[in-house]
DNA sequence: GGTTGCCTTGACGTCGGCGGCAAGGTTTAG
DNA sequence: CTAAACCTTGCCGCCGACGTCAAGGCAACC
């Protein structure tokens, strides 16, 4: 399978692929004219790819699970590697939800003062008016 | 004060201070030569933005807090500009929460189940071994 | 007058995951 | 014969908040 078939099975781009490539996520043959060859199993590596960067993985940290994969596992996450980044992502996840948590509680407490602030201000003009 | 202080005080840098007011957050006067002079408030101004900053806010998100400082109110907050951008923030951390703990979800699982085949594969492997 | 330490503007570099375009080669269909 | 639809490499653009020179002006002190 060519490079725009691939890219279209996919549900991404080629441009998306030859950058792939070029991280050394994906090696492609090469038919006589020069043109990229691929397999059926780089298809299941793409999705492999899709999936963790849309979880927020790095290409870096996907290519564990790329390797992995290629060494013949059913799953990209059950080599050691694989699992070391998982457990990193993991504390980083929770990591960021706990400042998250702090941001939005600052956030909540910052718009009610604001707004009993306003509340208080418009009762005085009130006042005043009267 | 110049901008060599102002920048120490606000504990920031004077590239940083240029950029603010080249995107129009702070607008200092000019001595006789041509440095820039800025007043006491400015550094109220600077430390709102670092804040804002710091919660995750970008500049654009900023300009209506340092517009309510310039008006002469005691808080940033509390203008009706600032109380719009405050709860499209608010919504927006909710929503990034969502998903992130979506993420986290599926990062526990995913992380427990590769955990689980590597012990279901050893001790395959044990039994073959015996 | 020379050095040091401020200041000025301007322009390029950073990070990541691509998008988009240019200039060309290949293959197939009409 | 030519147009269409693929493919190739290569390079610039993007976003955002700056960092990092470079080249030069101004001020103060010895």
């Amino acid at each position: 399978m060519r490079i725009g078939e691939l890219a279209e099975r996919a549900g991404t781009s080629t441009r998306t692929l030859r950058y792939y490539e070029s991280q050394g996520l994906v090696c492609p043959g090469r038919s006589a004219n020069g043109y990229r060859i691929y397999d059926e199993a780089e298809l299941r590596v793409v999705h492999e790819i899709r999936a963790l960067l849309a979880v927020g993985f790095g290409l870096d940290d996907i290519r564990p699970f790329v390797a992995c994969l290629r060494a013949g596992n059913s799953s990209g996450d059950v080599c050691p590697d694989s699992v070391a980044v998982l457990r990193r992502k993991l504390a980083e996840v929770d990591d960021y939800l706990d400042r998250l948590g702090a941001v939005r509680h600052q956030l909540h407490d910052q718009l009610a003062r604001a707004i009993a602030h306003r509340e208080e201000t418009c009762l005085r003009t009130r006042n005043r008016a009267d």
